[in-house]
Order: structure tokens, then C-alpha cells, then sequence
RNA sequence: GGAGGGGUAGCGAAGUGGCUAAACGCGGUAGACUGUAAAUCUAUUCCUUCGGGUUCGGCAGUUCGAAUCUGCCCCCCUCCA
């Protein structure tokens, strides 16, 4: 495809393992990669205003097709200039096509060769995404990048559901991208084949042969054992072109993080950093803190001794509890500011570690230190 | 002074003869969370050397058995004088 203001510059590949270091050019600015992607499913990234995420360092951030199109309707969202001008966010945004929602909503909804039938999370309404529906939706949200209509398959499945799945995700993926006209919106295919290498092998060529904008690798951090999030990643990258985003959707714990830019990865996202801060649980340079823990009740040092953010430079754990315990939404505010710096700040560790191709021992270092081994 | 009502684990509140160390909620403590149905969910919360021990205002009874029944006492609330 041929898109406006949108592609990556690779700038440097490090010489012991995949990571690659570059720039993404997107229509709302250039954002250096890898990155980490916060999420804000419904227009917000939860307690944080749009400018405070952008001071975290953000590049990309997210938003979802589902949830916008229930509340308040992509009608709306095209009416106020798109996504980043509706909410004011000061750089490039992606919206998740819904895929996500085939898997957590499961439940909740019907899979046919037409598309996914959804009954409202919020009232029961029916609502219906075919892949042609989910490109007019998304182009109408307007975010820099969209993503292709998928089934985020659960972990495990069989062999047959995947496959069955996974094909029909490529007749997806061409529906949408035959429908997809905006020349400033990028469109990203997405490579499930679940924990088989054949398949991951065959749905990534099988996109390629498509010419998506940028693919990524879905289907991984839903539950399955970290050794085969690893693989399904290995099975995929070499099948995508070096000069597209590669983009390891749903990871946002430190060792995946870390793992996945070892492996290629140039875009990742998550939740976890904003729900766990929302819910008392920090990363930090030594591991992770529970600030709701008695122990920090008098502990009038900062989170992270290490850390750059706004919370760590201003406030002590002791206060941070405090707030936690009294349910204020400045304390959440301050707690998502810290995870979201802080996994951004590891990735700019990791960025600059590639230009000086010493990334392996930067990620062997920040996770001995972090030591938990579950790596969040 | 009279008439009612009530005292149950840190708090609130069920229970009204055995299945009750005592529901439930709050509070406390600990844990989980990975393309956000998530300010959510889970566990635990009398003591214990895990054998057991001590509980339902207090004391004394009835009973094989009492938080639950009886008597007296202490305290609290409402209304009437």
C-alpha cells in the first residue's frame, strides 16, 4: 500500500540479536520504536489526561473500535476532527479493530464467515462487525493506524480451531483491506495461527502477499506459558517484511517487553501497566511494590529510587498508600503516571542500547535487577 | 418513678435449644491482573506450640447440649410522668 506520512525508518539493527531501532513517520508525527503503547480503550487512558501520557514519553497510543463505537459512535468522533483532535491527544493513535473484544467478550458473542455478532457489554443491544463494517468504523475514528478485523484466538485450541480460525481471519483481513481507502490512515494486518508454527508461518505470508502497512503478532499474553507467547513470536517475525512495523499486540509486562524487542518487535501495548496501578500494583527498577502493603505505611522514600517520573520525583510511598487506601483519584492518577513512565523509560533504555548493539546485556541487566521472575 | 426496646467477633448486623467459632456487609491483611465488561476479582480476618483453647453485657441456673430457655445484676435507647 501507499500511504501518506506513514511508514518505518529503520535506523539501526543491533548486531547480537533482532532488536531494530527507528522511526515510525505517522500523520500526527514521528515516534521512535520500539515503543511501548499505553492503552485508552474508550478515548482516555484511564485517570491520566492525554498530555500527562504524552509527558511519560508516549509515542502511539490506543484506543478500541468496540468501545467507541458504542459510546459515543464513530459519527461523532469523525464530526470532531477524529480521534486525536476529540481528545486532544498530541501524537499518532491506533484502534484495535475489536478482535480483542472476540476473545474477553466471549460470551458474549457469535463468530460466522460473515463477521462477529456482539450482544452490548453495556445494555444487550445487538451489534454486528463484519471486517467491511470494523474499516468503516475505524476510518471514521480516524486514528493513524487500524487494525484489521480479527478472532484473538483463546489459549489453547486445538489444532482444527485454530486453523479454521486463523484462515478465516485472512478472509477477514482481505475483506477489510479491500474496503480501506483513507490514504492518511495505516492498516495493519494481524498473524494468529495460534501455538503452530505452520499456521503463524502461512497467516504471516499469506498477509504479506496482501501489502498491509504494518502487521502484528496477536493471539499472545492471554494466558498461555511464557515460552509460547516467545514462539508464536519467532514463528511469525521472519515471515514479515524487515521495512514494515511489526507490532506484538497486548504485552506489557517487563520481560515480554523485553523478549519481544529481542525478537524484532518495533510496537507493543498493554493494559497492565494502568490497571495494575489502579489497582495498588507498581513496577519498579527492583521488582514490583504493592503500595496498599502495611509496610510502606511510614516509608517516606520515593516508589523508585531510579525513576524520572512525576510521581517518583514528588511523592513518597508513604503517601501514595495514603491516597491508595482513601480511594483518591490522585492516587491512581500517580500510580498510572509512574507504570506507564516507567515501562516507557525502559524502552527508551532498550533504544539506545540497539544503537550501541548492546541490548542483550541491557535486557539480562533490568531483569536481574527486577528479579521477579514472572517479570511483572 | 412508669412503659417499651436493646446489649453478638475491630464496627454494623443476622441467628433465638444441637448441623454455630457464629451468616452477611464494612474495616483490616495478603494476592491476582497482559490488543480494558476491571477504582475489579480472590483469599484470609477470636487465640493457638494446630492437639486444642476461650467466646455472643455479667453472674448463677435449667438441659445430655445454651448466643438461643429461667432468675438476679449492670449498661444503652425511645416514650410517658
Amino acid at each position: 500500500m501507499n500511504k501518506e506520512n506513514f511508514y518505518l525508518e529503520i535506523l539501526h539493527v543491533d548486531k547480537k540479536t533482532k532488536a531494530r531501532y527507528g522511526i515510525l513517520h505517522t500523520p500526527h508525527g514521528d515516534v521512535e520504536t520500539p515503543m511501548f503503547m499505553p492503552v485508552g480503550t474508550v478515548g482516555s487512558v484511564k485517570t491520566l489526561s492525554p498530555e500527562e501520557v504524552k509527558a511519560c514519553g508516549s509515542g502511539v497510543i490506543l484506543a478500541n473500535t468496540y468501545h467507541i463505537h458504542l459510546r459515543p459512535g464513530e459519527d461523532i468522533v469523525d464530526k470532531a476532527g477524529g480521534i486525536q483532535k476529540f481528545m486532544n491527544y498530541p501524537g499518532p493513535m491506533l484502534t484495535d479493530s475489536g478482535g480483542f473484544q472476540v476473545f474477553s467478550l466471549a460470551e458474549k458473542r457469535n463468530i460466522t464467515e460473515e463477521g462477529v455478532t456482539f450482544k452490548s457489554h453495556l445494555n444487550g443491544d445487538k451489534i454486528f462487525f463484519s471486517p467491511e463494517i470494523v474499516m468503516d468504523i475505524e476510518q471514521k475514528i480516524g486514528a493513524d493506524i487500524a487494525m484489521s478485523l480479527d478472532e484473538c484466538i483463546k489459549y489453547p485450541a486445538t489444532y482444527d480451531y485454530v486453523k479454521d480460525s486463523t484462515l478465516r481471519t485472512l478472509r477477514w483481513a482481505k475483506r477489510g483491506i479491500a474496503v480501506h481507502t483513507r490514504k492518511d490512515q495505516a492498516l495493519f494486518g494481524i498473524v494468529q495461527g495460534g501455538e503452530y508454527p505452520d499456521l503463524r508461518k502461512y497467516c504471516a505470508e499469506e498477509l504479506v502477499k496482501m501489502d498491509f502497512d504494518g502487521y502484528a503478532i496477536g493471539g499472545t499474553s492471554i494466558g498461555e506459558p511464557k515460552d509460547v507467547c516467545f514462539k508464536m513470536i519467532d514463528y511469525a517475525v521472519d515471515y514479515l517484511p524487515f521495512d514494515k512495523p511489526r507490532y506484538l499486540m497486548g504485552v506489557g509486562s517487563l520481560d515480554y517487553i523485553l523478549e519481544g524487542i529481542a525478537r524484532g518487535i518495533d510496537m507493543m501495548d498493554c493494559v497492565l501497566p494502568t490497571r495494575i496501578a489502579r489497582h495498588g500494583t507498581l513496577m519498579t527498577h527492583f521488582g514490583r511494590v504493592n503500595i496498599k502493603n502495611e509496610k510502606y505505611k511510614e516509608d517516606f522514600t520515593p516508589l523508585d529510587p531510579e525513576c524520572d517520573c512525576y510521581t517518583c520525583k514528588n511523592y513518597t510511598k508513604a503517601y501514595l498508600r495514603h491516597l491508595y487506601v482513601v480511594n483518591e483519584a490522585f492516587g491512581q492518577r500517580l500510580l498510572s503516571i509512574h507504570n506507564i513512565r516507567f515501562l516507557i523509560s525502559i524502552v527508551e533504555g532498550a533504544r539506545e542500547a540497539i544503537k550501541e548493539d548492546r541490548f542483550e546485556e541491557y535486557k539480562n541487566e533490568i531483569l536481574a535487577k527486577y528479579g521477579d521472575k514472572r517479570g511483572f
